[in-house]
DNA sequence: ACGCCCTCCTGCGAGC
DNA sequence: TGCTCGCAGGAGGGCG
């Protein structure tokens, strides 16, 4: 579920329990997520200290000192809850296990960290940190949207000759790592181009803008998310979804938010995804 | 290589 | 109140 600014998101909240402290003990409730566990995940992870947590697209990696890197996958539905932290960074005392609780990280500071998935689309699996980028999941990426590898010439080139819908094009994780439904939405509404409109025929002009508004609408996201963690800190320490406002995600039916545009916004279902968009603002 | 479709799984809200 | 239905933010895999 979780698109780039939210997985951000939760990796800055897990940060200050993680980074530089030990995992006293991992528990872990059942074989497999999505795919299996790798063998012996709660040993490997047992004693451990995370040095750094890093994300790549919509993957949270913490490095270990045991020369391995864990890597976590929210999928739709993944949760992070963090409860009993000394260090005050969160507050709360930790709850009773629910269902779903599928891996549990007890840090030596008194901290526990629960990951829970419902749906189970998410996944965890430890790789060598040096070969890190070459993990199956990894690979094949295409570059982050915040760094300097996403630019106007790249996606020129991606884009080229592409009879997909743009929509597509855009959720195509090799083209660009970590939009998801939403974002894709809501940055080709700030672009004016029309969900359907097939990828190679859109104006080189027209692309070139797109990166810029990707950049904008994720670092919205983020910055968004950033409150949204101070409020967790008040709350109940869950990580994985903020509130935010969007344009278009969701609001079918709505009016446009353009000024002066008086359309009302329209879902359509693209390769089985809802799209949302104004027909008037968006060609 | 590309484009399209299906699939995994549970939960929730809308509508009857 | 209780059902059934449709839908959900991801992404690998198989097909033509």
């Amino acid at each position: 579920m979780p698109e780039l600014p939210e997985v951000e998101t939760v990796r800055r909240g897990l940060a200050p329990v993680m980074e530089g402290h030990v995992i006293a003990h991992a528990s872990v409730n059942r074989p497999d997520l999505r795919w299996p566990f790798p063998p012996r995940m709660a040993e490997r992870l047992t004693g451990r200290r995370v040095q750094a947590l890093r994300r790549r697209s919509k993957y949270i990696l913490a490095d270990l000192d045991s020369g391995e890197t864990l890597l976590i996958h929210l999928g739709m539905s993944g949760r992070m809850l963090v409860s009993g932290d000394p260090l005050g960074v969160f507050v709360h005392d930790h709850p009773a296990p629910e269902k779903h609780d599928h891996v549990v990280l007890e840090m030596e500071t008194g901290a526990r960290i629960t990951f829970n998935d419902p749906r189970r689309f998410g996944a965890m699996d430890l790789m060598d940190t040096a070969t890190a980028e070459a993990h199956k999941l990894l690979a094949a990426l295409g570059p982050e949207p915040l760094g300097n590898d996403f630019n106007e010439p790249h996606l020129v080139a991606a884009l080229h000759g592409r009879n997909t819908p743009i929509k597509a094009a855009l959720l195509d994780q090799h083209i660009v790592a970590g939009l998801g439904n939403i974002y894709v939405c809501e940055a080709l509404y700030r672009a004016r181009i029309h969900p359907g409109r097939k990828a190679g025929r859109i104006s080189a002009r027209r692309v070139a803008a797109l990166v810029p508004i990707i950049r904008e609408v994720l670092a919205d996201a983020i910055s968004a998310g950033g409150s949204s963690l101070r409020d967790f800190r008040q709350a109940d320490g869950e990580l994985g979804y903020f509130q935010h406002s969007f344009d278009v995600y969701g609001r079918e039916g709505h009016p446009c938010r353009t000024p002066g545009c008086e359309a009302k916004i329209r879902r359509i279902v693209q390769s089985g995804r809802s799209s949302f968009y104004c027909p008037s603002c968006q060609r």
